[in-house]
Formats: C-alpha cells, sequence, structure tokens
DNA sequence: GATCATTATGGTCAAAATGACCATAAAGGA
DNA sequence: TCCTTTATGGTCATTTTGACCATAATGATC
C-alpha cells in the first residue's frame, strides 16, 4: 500500500472523462500520471473529494485547474467502488462526463494543452481503443487503475443517452447558434457511424422545434464549402438535479 | 455534529430503495430511524461502508441482514454528496435499487415484516406521495436526510428504463414461469398508468420472444379467475456491470 | 464565367411501429 | 346456464422510420 493513504480508512475521489468532438470523431482527454502507482501511465483526470465539497464542486474545480473553461457540461456517470481498484488503499471514485465544446478546447494556448493527452475514441470489435494524434493507439488495459472500464462505461452511456436527451447539444460550440450539420457531425462522432442526413434532420426538427426546445435563428453559417446552414437556437430550461 | 463521527473525515453509506409490485401498486420498503438524526423518521434503509467492502457487496449485506431474500437485483443509482446532506457529519451515500418480487416478501415471517414498513408509491402532480398500510401518507420532505430526493430519483430511473431494459422483470416471482398479465400488473404498477393489454403484448414479444430473450413453456397458470395464461421464461445472459 | 464538388434542405414511398379499438376463448362464480 | 373475468388475437388508421432521390446555394477549379 501506498504510504500517503493511511491503512483503514476510505477514501473518495472523482474522475472525469472529458470528451469533446474533433474532426468528427469523439474525443478524450487524459493526464499522464506523474507518480506511482502506474507513473507514467495515461489516467482519467482525477481528484480527492474534500471534506467540505460536493463531488460536483470537486469536479469542477479539477476541471478549473486544468482547463480555463466556463461552460462545461456535468453529468455522474457511475461510482467505482471495487476494493482492490487502487493499490494505495481503499478509493472509491465517482466518475462524471464532463463535456466540452470541440472548440473551445482548440483556442486554449500551446502550453495549457501540454498538459493533456487528446484521443480519438474507436470501437473495434467492441473493444475500446484510444487514438492519439502522434499515432499512440491505446487500449484499456493499458490505462491506470481501473480507467478503462470507466472509458468504456461513460462511452456506452453516452450512446444510450444521446437520442432520447439533449445531451448531444452540450458538444456544440454555440447553444444560441448552431447548425443541425454540425449536431449531426457531433452524433456520428459519439455513435460511431454515418447517419442520413434528411432523416436525422426530420427527427431532431420534430423532437425539438415541434416541441418549442429549439426555434429557427435569422442567421446563417456560411463557414463551410458548401451551401450555407440556417442556424438554430437551444432553448434552456431550468432542469433538477440528478 | 453528531458525537459518533469523526470531524473531518469523510464517510460513504449506501442506501437501499426496496421495491416491489403488491396489488397492482409499485411499493417501497422503508425503516423507522431509532437513534438521532432524524428519530422516528422513516428513511432509507442505509448502512457505511466499510473498508473492506464494496458497496455493491454492504448492500447485499445489508439486505441480507434486513430480509431474508436471496435473488434479489441490484442496480446503483446515483451518488448523493451534498456537504449538507447528513447532519452527523461528511457522509457521501451511493444509492441503490433493490428489486424484490412481490410474492418473496408476502411469504417472509410477521416478526421479519414488522421490522419495516411498507408503503406505496404514487405521484400526485409531480409529487411523491408514500401510502402506508394503515392510511399513513407521506411525503418527500417528512422522510429523514435527502431521502425523499433520492427516491424521487429513484422512481424517476426505473420509470425511464422499464420501456428499454428488462428490469421489470425483476419484479416477478418466477423468471422460469410468468404470464404477460403479470408482467403487464408490474409495468402499470411502475408507470402509474393502466396500458393497453393487446397492445403490451405485442410490443412485449415482438421485442423478447421474437429476440429469442423469452420463450414460451407448455405450462399454464391458473390460479386467477379467467382464462388460464400462458406461461413464458426469460432467457438469461450473462451480462457485464455496470 | 462555366463547371464541379460540397453541404444543406426538402420530398417521396414503402415498411414498420403505434394507438385505439373490437372479437373471441377459456376459465370460475352465481 | 349465464355472467364476469382474464387472456389472447386481429383490424385499421395514423405515425414513425429507413432508404432513397431531387434541388438549392455556396466555394473551388479551370
Amino acid at each position: 500500500m501506498h504510504e500517503s493513504l493511511v491503512r483503514g480508512r476510505l477514501y473518495v475521489t472523482v474522475d472525469m472523462l472529458i470528451l469533446t468532438v474533433k474532426d468528427g470523431k469523439l474525443n478524450l482527454l487524459l493526464s499522464r500520471r506523474k507518480d506511482a502507482p502506474y507513473a507514467g501511465r495515461w489516467a482519467l483526470p482525477g481528484r480527492f473529494v474534500g471534506v467540505d465539497e460536493s463531488a460536483e464542486t470537486a469536479v469542477r474545480k479539477l476541471l478549473n485547474e486544468m482547463l480555463p473553461v466556463r461552460d462545461a457540461f456535468l453529468e455522474q456517470l457511475y461510482t467505482f467502488s471495487d476494493v482492490n481498484r487502487d493499490p494505495r488503499g481503499r478509493v472509491i471514485s465517482t466518475a462524471y462526463l464532463v463535456i466540452i465544446p470541440g472548440q473551445k478546447l482548440d483556442a486554449l494556448p500551446e502550453d495549457t494543452k501540454e498538459l493533456f493527452g487528446q484521443f480519438a475514441v474507436t470501437e473495434e470489435s467492441e473493444r475500446l481503443r484510444l487514438n492519439g494524434g502522434d499515432g499512440t493507439v491505446l487500449i484499456g488495459s493499458d490505462l491506470a487503475f481501473d480507467h478503462g472500464r470507466i472509458i468504456e462505461t461513460g462511452v456506452l452511456r453516452l450512446q444510450g443517452k444521446i437520442d432520447y436527451t439533449d445531451v448531444g447539444f452540450r458538444f456544440l460550440n454555440n447553444l444560441k447558434a448552431f447548425s443541425l450539420g454540425e449536431l449531426e457531425t457531433v452524433f456520428e462522432a459519439v455513435l460511431g457511424k454515418k447517419l442520413d442526413s434528411s432523416n436525422f434532420r426530420r427527427s431532431i426538427l420534430k423532437r425539438y422545434e415541434e416541441t418549442g426546445r429549439m426555434i429557427l435563428t435569422d442567421r446563417e453559417d456560411k463557414q463551410k464549402r458548401g451551401r450555407p446552414a440556417a442556424l438554430y437556437q437551444l432553448i434552456e430550461k431550468e432542469g433538477k438535479k440528478p
């Protein structure tokens, strides 16, 4: 057991799955561990939960220490409590999904970006695979602790929820001005497959525009190659947690 | 702060939502608290998590201490970690759904049944309401700690999952011999509304029988008044957690 | 400027799923 | 025997879905 944790005590941590969509792929940010155990391995950013803070507060602090982003979306994923998940001692971890708009991440200064690794998440025959920008390829067991399993749980949860919650919108750079094409890219990245644009539009418009949760703005998006896209705005409503 | 907890330390508990279907209603088991805080109030059964056990193990132990049931179904619900949720100190709780077949509960000896209260869960205009057998009516704020909120979270989760997971089957007394009428009663109790029997059959048969996850047995159920019901069997497949 | 590639958008059409019914079957109770 | 109750099967209009095809509006290329 690692000497820094008192034997016979139980510790609580939070771990973050920082997710974003970049170049049409679902991406995940990992930190390289400096200290033992698993020194040098890639791991989910994590932190011990202080006695005076909730788990969600701990995640927000950790995120703000790591990235200067304001409008990240948080959702509790699952609490992992296997007795032997941490060789230092008894550590229970509550994992959170943290969704960041892709543009926000690109806009960060280089010295901030060097603090973490960015990996594209893919699934090869039901197996998790993480592709780093420099050609690095990781599988679940390459990661520290049980973080491979946590990531698998998180990706499955995200895929399961994207069709019947508005979690997909949280990847958009601007909820007050987005095109259906941008949203489709998010869905395709999360689900890992191409969708039919026409059918995708129809289902989103039915579920969001017809119900007043999304409205057409008078602006257009002329950033890309083809025909300009109509921009929509999500209507936020205060919801209760969780 | 309660003297039994050391200030400056963080504790982890598990709480159980023990759910069952009785007389066509979703029922919940609560314990009456003996000690401060909230002495005399109804509360979710709970327990501190030991340093040598996982949260799920702690739930199983707690359940076995309370009820002699073997085949309960467990699913982690959510981890509640607000700083002030427990006046004794800093206590984080991971709540679990525990689903028990209704008949198993009726079959318990009287002295066991006296250890807890059984309440029918209803929703009056989005508000949680718990109806005890003796005419007692509780609302969320009558319960100890944040247990009212935990129950609301649990009921919503159960309702959200029953249509696209097999969690509804876990309320059945015998997964190797159940009728579609019994299953319909479970769905109606959880959703709190009457369903069309014919359409219900059609959707269950399509999703489970056509995919081989449920098969027709050669037995019949002649327990009740009307025409005997065909009995089905669920095909269990080993799944990974979570 | 003409043409092409690209992205956005709209429409068609058959198949599948859904919701609201009605009808019949097979039991027990009166 | 008739009635009530539960189970089961079927119809039918409506809605949703999936697979397409067609057109619109832009930038890129020559």
